[in-house]
DNA sequence: CTTGCAACTATGATTATCATAGTGTCTGTT
DNA sequence: AACAGACACTATGATAATCATAGTTGCAAG
């Protein structure tokens, strides 16, 4: 299986039509977006994407096969594996970061806080949602931010993680007191 | 008004989470582009993206739903309707902008032409892939941005609608010399 | 009074996704 | 040695989305 098969838009000039074919739907974003946070492992990305796992594996196979994502073992006895983005995974990060401002500009209750606070690199100054820096002045690349989870969003994905081992303890052995 | 209905990710502070409930599908991102190219008419959404009549139709639905379309009739006698972005949907351009980038870098043979050159409006300038604008010297902002098709791409529409007229004439009377 | 266009809607087949359950391989505990 | 548990999946059958194709409506021009 050669990389990039026929479902990304190859037939077009367009680089919106050729992306689109790569991670033009939710499920790959928002494996891509945790694998941004550093979230490496299987049951993580299940538990925080929210999706089923036959949809993270498809997806992770996917991502994989198109030169995304890299499948690393960090452990064989029992084969376990860790997920990282390659370059072309991490250059995705605009189109992430986009989503954001978006999403919390348009689709959140007004007055809430973000879920992640973007600081400048070089000079340590909070910026705004544009990726503005009230200090220096200017847009800053995506590569001179750091974000930092909002102690509200990082409580609800640990969470997350609990609910979702629980259910697992839950369904693997349902006749616990 | 806190529409948009439960396709959202309403439960969750992660705003990626929320755009990706409205725009995280391949035909609504395209129909989007289309839009911000300027395009206004129903089957020029439908010629140049791809997508079948029912996606459009139902996308639109959507997308007008959650507030980023608006639809104006510009004709009664014979009913016709054009569509616009509304503000909301006018604020994607980041995210379109983003997926253009990442697509030209990294989904097209190297050394092809982009299929748009953006230019700095203020400048003039022509910017690079980044946004960034080698007069001023740094990330220009997508408002201060002006964007022309390349002479191939705007041929390969051309014929996209050409090709798109061509085969409904032949399908709604297939027995013309 | 027929042809044609624009903007859809209807239909039935095919695919994708979902909820739920199960498998295989190891580790750590009893 | 036996067994529970963690992890990374795969299997299955039901439900929902998407596809190709065709049809409808409302009007205008010839």
């Amino acid at each position: 299986m050669g990389n990039s098969k026929d479902h990304d838009g190859d037939d077009t000039l367009c680089p919106i039509a050729h992306s689109t074919g790569l991670v033009g739907d939710r499920w790959s974003i928002l494996i891509v977006r945790e694998l941004l946070l550093g979230q490496t492992r299987f049951q993580d990305l299940q538990a925080q994407t929210g999706a089923t796992s036959q949809m993270v594996a498809a997806r992770l196979k996917r991502l994989e096969g198109d030169g995304l994502v890299e499948r690393h073992a960090y452990s064989r006895r029992p084969p376990r594996h860790e997920y990282r983005l390659t370059p072309k995974g991490v250059h995705l990060m605009p189109v992430i970061l986009a989503l954001r401002t978006w999403g919390e500009r348009w689709c959140k209750p007004e007055g809430e806080q973000p879920a992640t606070r973007m600081f400048h690199r070089t000079c340590g100054s909070e910026l705004d949602l544009d990726g503005r820096c009230p200090a220096c002045g200017g847009l800053v690349a995506w590569t001179d931010m750091r974000g930092q989870p909002s102690e509200a969003w990082a409580e609800e994905r640990r969470q997350r993680a609990a609910d979702f081992t629980d259910h697992r303890r839950v369904s693997a052995n349902p006749n616990t007191e």
